[in-house]
DNA sequence: CGCCCATTTGACAGCTTTCAAATCGCGTGG
DNA sequence: CCACGCGATTTGAAAGCTGTCAAATGGGCG
């Protein structure tokens, strides 16, 4: 699983061959396309609202979000990702960038220019589909996010992604057992939540006290992780981690 | 534009060239795909949350709106879908569905057969990429609507809401001037902005008295066009409703 | 050791929700 | 053509979750 990479691009193989089978011909192909790596620090802007893109990033290591300011100032995060996700896909297909997508500890990307992506997506159609399903996957992750700041209370939103959280690192064999890096700072989590940072505060030392979570420096511990799914309304079908479709 | 299809699967050649150039011969094959036709009435289910499903539905008339229901028994819309949207494309590439898809009114839809799209994408790539590309722009309404429901108050919620369905009603050819179907009820645009009917109805009152948009019968005018996107924060970036990208 | 950012804490305001109950709108049947 | 019935829209009053605004405390890094 976590094996030493032969190639820069295995943690993407490794994803999307996670939810669509793929030839030893498709692997190769996709381990061989051209791609320089990059570096960010923590808080380094990987994409801006507005940009016109014409290359995507690979998520090798370390953690980013995307992001929107509101008119009035206020950010809303959309997602959180981590190895092995394909970044910006979004604005590269469609031409110019809709959102953020900001660096949230250091963070080295494997970037790809489009044209090789939709050459490689044209000569092989099982590439082509695992591409759209991973999108596909993110759309679910997303709509799931709307139900969670739309019709969830406090406690619920952050246990739910807390959950989400620990299921994906572990999907992507960054973890061993119930500890999980926690890149994001109260105010972060407020953001993604739809909450204020404040308001986070108070709701977490309630779960701390309840036993649910415990937290120490950007690492969390599930402590029961029954009663953290019951809190946070939580359903792993939606992160489709499963390969169910032919 | 609206011209008398010669085809039913018109409407969805008619979206997707929107966004990326596809040759005669590509349209051709897209309108030979293999379908049926199928009729629902108002409020009933297209798709079960849960459903495994091996086809896809094209809107072909009609309102249909995807949502989920929270262990609490609350609703969230995620999203409102009109002619020539493709209503189940996730549903039926990752194998079950994670949400439900419901008419608004009476619905016509063309049933695709999955395994007959995947062969069509196989062959066809620019068709494949056109997909993917619709996939794209329906992940970036969510994320829009994650800002909405995340970081926006009643009043921009349900303005946003308004310039959204109002735009791509435009976008799909259904509509002259400043007049739209609203086949939501108050209930429902509560569920779609997270909030609940009885203050959407008092905030819509608000709007309406300051001359924003009058409201009658399933229809909504709108009368400050400037206005209305101001009150939203709405900006149609998002849409990707034009040919950006190559 | 000291600075800076993140976490906590307090008091109070406020947007939204709740829970009924009253009206309205309109398709249906007499 | 008018009465009936049911869903949708309105309205009221009160409670509550979450936000606001500072200010204090804590922890990590240079």
């Amino acid at each position: 699983m976590s094996a030493p990479h032969r190639n820069s691009l295995q943690p993407m193989l490794d994803r999307l061959a996670q939810r669509t089978s793929l030839s030893d011909q498709d692997s190769d192909a996709l381990l061989s396309l051209p791609h320089r790596r990059s570096h960010f620090d923590a808080s380094a802007y990987i994409v801006r609202d507005g940009d016109s893109a014409d290359s995507c990033g690979v998520l090798l290591d370390g953690f980013v979000y995307r992001h929107k300011v509101t008119g009035g100032g206020a950010r809303q995060i959309l997602s959180i990702h981590m190895r092995g996700d394909i970044v910006d896909l979004q604005n590269s297909l469609l031409g110019y960038a809709d959102h953020n997508v900001q660096a949230l500890t250091q963070v080295e990307l494997a970037i790809i220019p489009r044209s090789a992506l939709l050459k490689l997506c044209a000569e092989h159609a099982a590439i082509a589909q695992a591409f759209w399903r991973d999108t596909l996957v993110d759309a679910s992750i997303f709509r799931e996010w709307i139900v969670n700041v739309g019709r969830r209370d406090a406690r619920q939103r952050i246990a739910h992604l807390f959950c989400e959280i620990a299921l994906r690192q572990e999907a992507a064999g960054l973890c061993e057992g119930p500890n999980y890096a926690w890149p994001m700072t109260q105010e972060q989590v407020g953001d993604a939540t739809g909450l204020t940072s404040v308001h986070v505060n108070r709701t977490l030392q309630g779960m701390r006290s309840e036993g649910l979570v415990t937290t120490s420096k950007r690492r969390v511990t599930i402590a029961d992780w029954t009663g953290l799914q019951t809190a946070g309304d939580f359903s792993r079908a939606y992160l489709h981690q499963t390969r169910e479709a032919a």
